[in-house]
DNA sequence: CGACCTGTGAAAATCGTGTGAACGCAGGCA
DNA sequence: TGCCTGCGTTCACACGATTTTCACAGGTCG
């Protein structure tokens, strides 16, 4: 138990992520990436679905918002799960949440 | 330990906030603050919430009432216990009150 | 009157967002 | 193995948005 995950909820309703009942400090936009990419847990979600549902319409072909919001968040649930890995790249194709590292 | 808090004690009932059994000087809207915040610990509330709470009804879209009466609150909390940060801000949100820094 | 509380407007400070660019890693191929 | 190359990752920055703080005017109550 508490091994990695099942620390961490996701509450969209609360505008919160919580690891150990403590919200994350997020901003808006990670939460709502976060909050997409968790929806649909293992499933491999291409930058254009992340992007239409957090931002809304297509991306510029060269777009990195995604990435770049991926890589924020990243970094803010490292520091708070340390040992999880929740975030998965799928190169050539896009991302994938995963509850168990 | 005693770090922040354990030494803050809202009693609501007695219309007074004490740190370390002194209270502080805080003004009834500020205490309403208080109160509504320290009611729901770790939780994020929205200002619309906040606002409901204290003032009653809903606040003018550009009200601006919360964020004054929490800066009151802060730096009268911050005087009294000045290594702690209890009331935490969420951009584009609203506060959360955390016991425990 | 004097002391204090309250809400408002506005300036100052801080933070979030999206972008371009640099960097680095992994895979393909000789 | 060693070099390319494409893609993903992260940094730095500028702009806009949001929050914080200050000053003040009106109200209350002794």
């Amino acid at each position: 138990m508490l091994a990695g995950m099942g620390r961490l909820e996701i509450k969209p309703e609360q505008h919160a992520a919580l690891v150990d009942g403590r919200p994350l400090s997020l901003t808006v936009r990670e939460l709502q990436l976060l909050v997409t990419l968790s929806e649909h847990p293992q499933r491999i979600m291409t930058r254009e679905e992340l992007f239409a549902e957090v931002w809304g319409g297509r991306p510029r072909s060269d777009d990195r918002s995604v990435d770049v919001y991926v890589s924020r968040l990243r970094a803010k649930l490292g520091e708070a799960l340390p040992e999880a890995s929740l975030i998965h790249t799928h190169n050539g194709i896009g991302y994938r949440f995963s509850p168990d590292g």
